[in-house]
DNA sequence: AAGGTAGGTGTACGCCGTACACCCGTCAAG
DNA sequence: CTTGACGGGTGTACGGCGTACACCTACCTT
């Protein structure tokens, strides 16, 4: 049994390992045995190659967990257009949700990442960007939008609690974003964060209020309740 | 520096080891330094002892992190007598909040054990309890109870999304309570299972369409955000 | 032909949870 | 007073983990 490369065997003997293919062994094993049963040796083994040969193509262990993220937020429906914002968040979130619910490993791991990192994955940012669009191409003004994104919270994926609280004394992001390419890649974030922190450099700082946001979105859902026990 | 037993001496080597002092340093560790720096050998280092000993006091590491999660509940303020559902609600939310607020880690662990537990352990179960008392006391039909304990969601702590999922497949619980001390115990929870699932056995099974409740919460906080836009 | 580079390998280290055998102080029964 | 059970702390050891580091080997460029 020769395995080294044979150069016209027909049938090769394996495929060139690549971050994609890491990152969907790694999804494969973590949706059938859950986020504890994932290792780096496992996925290897998977793949048919030793351990270390992963390292080449991710940094570490929570590098691959933010790849497998933004594996699992590509696969949320883009917006859909032609439709009032109403429509357009519901159909988005439940096609979020139709995604945890695929992975019910997810909400543990994007838990667990956004509390370590400063600033989410860009395919993260660009989800929660396109989000805020919605909500402002429906006429929602700025700050109307971030209660809005408060109060959707954990609906919004579970993250966007942690994406507005302070990120100082976090791993720093080892390639963070310059200011012009933030504005210009994700414009209603930006415009948000500058209009919540008058401070345009921290821009996902720590300008708001937590406290009075979290409390804004209770209110809200507690006056919703009330309504519908007063119509009995 | 004589250290064994002695038998007068005024200050005693060491105090005897107990569960609530093993989940205390447990927590401590937890609190400073998240919850990846938790480790048996670092607890038993702190209590100045061997690792082995603690497993006198909890079977294994997941009974540790169930018996944490207890401890954390036992910080939230009980429910306040003498006051509308709405604020007495209002109160248990926050003094929540500030537990999870003082604890970190706390979210991140609850999710965990939440997915793999079958059924919360009692000081969770007496929390819920509490809580959908609060909401029948104010008047609410029991379905609409239901139906604010999934809205509440994450709110709530982050778990009655998991509670009310489907159990089976998951660790089986080792000392399960029967159902008549259930019933006994945890009025209002299986008051609300018995009118969910017209199973009286499986207390908290999956007689609910989670589907629906999903869209019933995203749908009554889309109003609210609606009726702040129109008033704009 | 020379040499850089990308990608897979092998070995090794320190940490983890915990099974298992042990040991010793206390206390009840004989 | 002896004995033996037992609750609770100990010591050793095993298998698995993430990953640092040195290596080797094809290939591509010049």
């Amino acid at each position: 049994m020769e395995t080294t490369t044979q150069a016209g065997s027909p049938a090769q003997p394996r495929a060139p390992l690549s971050k994609e293919r890491v990152l969907s062994a790694a999804v494969a094993l973590a949706d059938e045995g859950g986020v504890d049963a994932l290792s780096m040796r496992k996925i290897a083994q998977a793949l048919g190659v030793v351990p270390m040969a992963l390292y080449k193509h991710v940094a570490n262990k929570n590098e691959l967990l933010d790849g497998m993220i933004d594996v699992l937020v590509g696969e949320i429906d883009p917006p859909a257009g032609n439709t009032d914002w109403k429509t357009a968040i519901r159909r988005r979130v439940l096609s979020a949700r139709r995604m945890l619910l695929r992975h019910t490993w997810a909400t543990e791991v994007i838990e667990s990442r956004m509390k370590a990192r400063a600033t989410p994955t860009p395919a993260v940012m660009e989800y929660l960007d396109s989000m805020i669009g919605i909500f402002r191409a429906g006429g929602f003004s700025v700050d109307l939008v971030h209660h809005a994104m408060h109060v959707m919270g954990s609906r919004l994926l579970g993250f966007s609690q942690e994406l507005f609280e302070d990120s100082s004394g976090r791993e720093p992001d080892p390639d963070a974003m310059p200011p012009e390419e933030m504005a210009a890649r994700f414009p209603h974030i930006t415009e948000l964060a500058m209009a919540v922190a008058h401070d345009p450099d921290s821009v996902v700082g720590s300008g708001c209020d937590d406290q009075f946001e979290f409390e804004f979105a209770l209110d809200l859902t507690l006056d919703g309740l009330e309504r519908l026990l007063r119509r009995n």
